[in-house]
DNA sequence: TTAAACTCCGTAGTCAACCCCAGAGTCAAG
DNA sequence: CTTGACTCTGGGGTTGACTACGGAGTTTAA
């Protein structure tokens, strides 16, 4: 049983890391040992989960779904999960590399273009998308 | 000369965005004509440069930059913030490209492994990342 | 002329995943 | 028995790009 410093210590985050996950349903909360909680060590691994699908690029709701399929027999569910982050990891690098390519195809324009021309990185955003691929790019972040 | 609301709708943005982009300084505020302020109608193309350059990824304080040399005559600066953003985008995409094959590959191997076994996506997650890449992946979103 | 639609301005809330702080209490070592 | 490191609870702050709200004033169409 450790308190909740040393937890945090072993599985590499922050005290208020593990705060945080109780408030999200991700982890117990332990019934007090006196003033203070005692954690068992095991949880450690429950963070490491956690770390370690947050790599893949779950998000802490996903995650949550995953740890309430933890026993590994509702392989249908988890595959549902991994797979909808597949597609929208998927939809997200496509984006990515149309920015990608549209970003250096004016970059090596604007290198050599006539030096007496205005930019051509400012034209062209100014003039509007004449870019090498047409389809909308997502204007978010996330 | 438009209301803000003839120049939102014309921009195809909402009267809170032009709102925000004053606020950080990337729309200029008119003087005010009796109680309303009026806009020149060319706003529409600085609000339709900025969607245009968020469609590519740059940030709102990049677009400030970029306006600020919109004569096109430094293309030296301009070319030091689209560079830099491909630069950024790039790394985002190797991220994104080690998420989703590690992915692939869990989806794969829980979809052809023993039904008797538990769940390999779940297992991973438990025991650690021996996944196809070793790289230290990004945590965080954006 | 009066009601609907619009504008102004400021503040506050949203999302995700935390981080930081204050003040009080508690525990272990010396 | 004191000191100092830790814990508890509760709150607010961060980032980025907005969106929503509220109440008062104003303009416009019927």
């Amino acid at each position: 049983m450790l308190t909740i410093g040393k937890l945090a210590n072993a599985a590499g985050v922050g005290i208020e890391t593990i705060r945080y996950y109780q408030q999200r349903g991700l982890l117990p909360v332990p019934a007090k040992d006196g003033a203070i909680r005692r954690y068992p060590a095991a949880l450690g691994e429950r963070i490491r989960f956690v770390k370690r699908a947050q790599e893949l690029g779950f998000s802490l709701d996903e995650i949550t779904d995953l740890l309430r399929l933890e026993d590994g027999t509702d392989r249908a569910s988890i595959r549902r999960i991994a797979s909808e982050r597949a597609r929208q990891t998927k939809a997200k690098l496509a984006d990515l590399m149309r920015m990608q390519k549209a970003l250096v195809h004016l970059i090596d324009q604007c290198e050599h273009a006539d030096a007496a021309m205005p930019c051509p990185i400012i034209a062209t955003l100014s003039l509007g998308p004449r870019m090498t691929g047409t389809s909308r790019l997502a204007t978010g972040q996330s």
